[in-house]
DNA sequence: GTAGGGTTAG
């Protein structure tokens, strides 16, 4: 592990005194000191603060100061403006207290200044303080320095306030004025209020005539309603635009959703005759990231490298980040091609390499080592998005050690309670199961914000997750509730394949106005399958308009798990039809829905298919599904050869595949190498010993079954206990092997006892061979009829009545006699069951099985 | 002396 520093910050404004102390300080007539006048110091000291040379500029102040030429108002007036300019703060304070020293009256322009040097600087208390203490010096000019210095530093609240108290005082507000509250007013809060403003305006004539008023306009149209007409509206009204309006707009169509439009902007704006800026070429950049367009950020690209604004900061980090976003194969080359050839760093452009790193997922370890350079070479001060990005990738390393480490730099930097770094550790804990700890970070979030519970409602089981959702989410209107809210209570309620719940869910959406939201829909669709109910999920497939190819994907995918080949695969050809791309998860759906088949001739033809039409590498994931679709059908020979033959050396999902297509034909031997094979890349993992010993079960060597079970112990590793449960009215019922616990449990052995009198009637025979221990023929029986999906099912049968089918889940895959008595079950009584095992869907009814008893 | 545009967490 790296071990990790934090360079001693150094303030911009120490390295610039430093620097400047050892210059000498330019002065024509230094030697001759008869022809130091007031007004040559004077011009001295404007020029000076004109070229940014603060510090010479004040000794030349102080030369005024010892010639007894009492430097006056205009002088100190000159200085302030130089340092509002630079947002030089410690110049600017040092000013300050040399005017309080020279013992001026301060006129209204000097306290505007100092107002305005305060405001741009952060210290907004400062600001405050001589504000009061104007009293009759105040003029319009401090009132509208006072209302943007509260809107800047994130007062809406006092801005908006200041601004009518302003009205009542009697002062007319100006276009500054009504630019500041009016941007106040942006945030969805107060948008209301801006509407009130906004009719205020129109009768004063400033709408029509300050290119401000309108950006402010805007802003409230597209930050506070999410409604970019009326803000489109405003723009084509606007009788007056700069660069600074169109840049505008391209970010907010951009940020806002529309970055088709924001570039299509971008185009107008060029044609219009205006000059794009490094913020407006900043903004084109992001709206190609989130198109994705490759093409149109390389052609922006080299327009930047012609006008030489590639070298700006800004438009540097533009394009590492959009070189990120848009590498479709998730490389990181371009972009940190793109970061290695910018002249300057700032923390931006390291926090953006980071994140892309991150994002692009698989590159985590080099975000950290960026890091660990940003602090040596860089010596740059990380900020919180910085943190927020690390602690993510600390996150999907499954490394909570450095996330820590990681986290204790934050907290010393005074980062720990921002949101966004927050937010990350919440989620680096949920994703890594750590529930306990993530709620400590909720619980100690100082504000906390929608963020923050989804990031706790995606790591919390779906009972929690509700109970959160209807106690705190939607009951306190502050938070409000979003797509990602809904996204998460719903895979919640697929994971466990709650569909009471999920259809509660869906209700709750249909009030939100969220229904339309394409992920939501996508959400839906799986949820609906996930949950076994893949008609309902095919409903809102149906209905939805606007279908991604996530949308197809998940219902394609739906399809395939239930076993439902040919639908999954009339629909894959529907959309390729309507001229959507498949992506690689979509072919893993189509391959598996071959494999769940057995369908061997289709899974070839649409493995070639993959590169040939789509340009599509097989993954390990679809050599997977062509190792389980050959497999299954027997061919293990075939399986074994198709391995060697892979391009990159098979992993342990792949060889799984083929210990359990062993188990399936009973062949011994192959199985014996597959489990090695997985032991041998992951030696941990418990399920390959499970499925070996298994399969030495089912051909009766007890020996090494038991052999297998003493390495574990060894090993210590625990094989994941078996269990089945089923939802009745919007309640979950666990059961374990065995189970007693549930307080129905008499009643639920007196059903399968019963039941499987009946059914041994209709010629059920118990399959011993399922048990995996070596006793008598007649205990064994008794083990078979303790299996948790059998309990389930006896539990369902009283507590449902027909039509309704029986939903049973299980974390393992379904046990063959379970499967076979199931079949019986279904006969016997008319009643429809589904099972969703780890692997697929079970539709049992009339004694069949849509698996073929193929699984 | 007073105003506007770029990176971010799920």
């Amino acid at each position: 592990m790296i071990s990790l520093s934090l360079p001693t910050p150094v303030s911009p404004s120490t390295l610039q005194l430093n620097r400047h102390s050892s210059h000498k300080i330019p002065f024509p007539g230094r030697h001759n000191s008869t022809s130091i006048t007031f007004e040559s110091l004077k011009t001295q000291l404007i020029h000076h603060a004109d070229v940014g040379h603060i510090q010479e500029a004040v000794s030349t102040l102080d030369l005024m100061s010892r010639a007894n030429l009492t430097p006056d108002l205009t002088a100190y007036s000159v200085l302030l403006k130089s340092c509002i300019r630079t947002r030089n703060l410690d110049m600017g304070r040092l000013i300050h207290s040399k005017l309080t020293e020279s013992k001026l009256d301060l006129d209204t322009v000097v306290l505007n200044s100092l107002i305005s040097l305060y405001s741009k600087c952060g210290d907004w208390r400062k600001a405050e303080e001589i504000f009061s203490s104007m009293g009759e010096l105040r003029d319009f000019v401090s009132w509208s320095a006072m209302i943007s210095c509260y809107a800047s530093n994130g007062f809406n609240r006092e801005s908006i306030l200041m601004f009518f108290e302003m009205v009542k005082f009697g002062e007319r507000p100006n276009q500054y004025c009504f630019s500041a509250a009016i941007q106040a007013c942006s945030n969805s809060e107060y948008s209301r209020i801006g509407i009130v403003i906004f009719g205020f305006l129109l009768k004063t004539g400033y709408f029509e005539s300050d290119v401000c008023v309108g950006c402010a306009l805007i802003d409230l149209f597209t930050k506070g309603f999410d409604d970019l007409v009326s803000a489109r509206k405003v723009f084509d009204k606007m009788p007056e635009r700069n660069s600074v309006s169109w840049t505008q707009m391209i970010t907010r169509f951009s940020q806002m959703g529309s970055p088709r439009d924001a570039v299509d902007l971008f185009f107008n704006m060029v044609i219009s005759g205006f000059i794009p800026d490094r913020f407006t070429f900043s903004s084109c950049l992001s709206a190609c990231s989130e198109l994705g367009s490759l093409p149109i950020g390389q052609q922006l690209h080299s327009w930047v490298i012609k006008t030489g604004l590639c070298w700006d900061v800004c438009v540097g980090c533009s394009l590492v980040d959009m070189y990120a976003k848009c590498a479709s194969d998730g490389s990181m080359d371009n972009s940190r091609k793109a970061f290695d050839r910018m002249p300057n760093h700032n923390v931006m452009s390291w926090t953006t390499i980071i994140t892309g790193y991150v994002q692009n997922g698989g590159h985590e370890n080099e975000a950290i080592e960026l890091y660990y350079r940003m602090l040596t070479e860089g010596k740059v001060k990380p900020n919180h998005f910085t943190f927020a990005s690390l602690l993510k990738a600390c996150g999907n390393l499954f490394d909570l050690r450095l996330g820590q480490q990681i986290y204790g730099q934050s907290v010393k930097l005074g980062f720990s309670s921002v949101n966004c770094v927050g937010n990350s550790l919440i989620s680096m804990y949920t994703k890594n199961d750590r529930i306990v700890d993530a709620r400590k970070a909720f619980e100690f979030l100082f504000e906390k914000n929608l963020v923050s519970y989804n990031a706790l409602v995606d790591g919390l089981d779906s009972d929690e997750a509700f109970k959160l959702f209807n106690n705190q989410i939607e009951k306190n209107t502050n938070i409000g509730v979003d797509a990602f809210t809904f996204a998460s209570l719903l895979s919640g309620a697929a994971s466990i394949g709650a569909v009471g719940k999920g259809e509660q869910i869906h209700a709750r959406l249909l009030k939100s106005g969220f229904e339309s939201n394409l992920c939501i829909s996508n959400a839906l669709i799986s949820m609906y399958a996930r949950c076994g109910n893949i008609e309902a999920g095919f409903r809102v497939f149906n209905e939805m308009y606007g279908r991604n190819v996530i949308s197809w994907t998940s219902i394609i995918t739906g399809f395939a798990k239930h076993g439902f080949a040919k639908r999954a695969l009339e629909l894959f050809k529907c959309m390729l039809n309507s001229g959507i791309e498949p992506n690689e998860v979509t072919y893993v759906a189509v391959l598996s829905a071959c494999s769940h088949a057995g369908l061997i001739d289709e899974g070839w033809m649409y493995f070639n298919l993959m590169y040939k039409a789509h340009r599509i590498r097989p993954r390990m994931e679809h050599y997977a599904c062509m190792v389980d679709i050959l497999g299954r059908s027997g061919f293990l020979d075939r399986a074994m050869l198709f391995i060697e033959s892979m391009p990159f050396t098979a992993n342990a999902l792949v060889w799984r595949t083929l210990l359990s297509a062993c188990r399936i034909h009973n062949n011994t031997e192959l199985g014996k190498k597959a489990a090695e094979m997985i032991i041998e890349r992951d030696p941990n993992d418990p399920t390959a010993y499970v499925l070996l010993s298994n399969l030495y079960a089912s051909a009766g060597q007890w020996e090494n079954v038991a052999k297998i079970r003493r390495g574990m112990k060894e090993r210590s590793l625990v094989k994941e206990a078996g269990c089945s449960w089923i939802e009745i009215e919007n309640k979950v019922h666990k059961f374990y092997v065995g189970d007693t616990k549930h307080p129905e449990a008499r009643h639920i052995y007196k059903e399968l006892d019963e039941l499987v009198v009946r059914i041994k009637e209709k010629g059920y025979v118990p399959a011993t061979n399922f048990v995996l221990h070596e006793v008598e023929e007649e205990l064994k029986e008794q083990y078979l009829f303790q299996h948790s999906e059998k309990i389930a099912l006896a539990y369902g049968l009283i507590s449902t009545r027909n039509p309704k089918p029986i939903r049973i889940f299980k974390n393992l895959r379904v046990c063959g006699d379970c499967h076979n008595m199931m079949k019986y079950v279904s006969a016997a009584t008319g009643r429809e069951i589904v099972v969703r095992d780890s692997n697929r869907f079970h539709h049992i009814k009339d004694g069949m099985c849509s698996c073929n008893d193929y699984w």
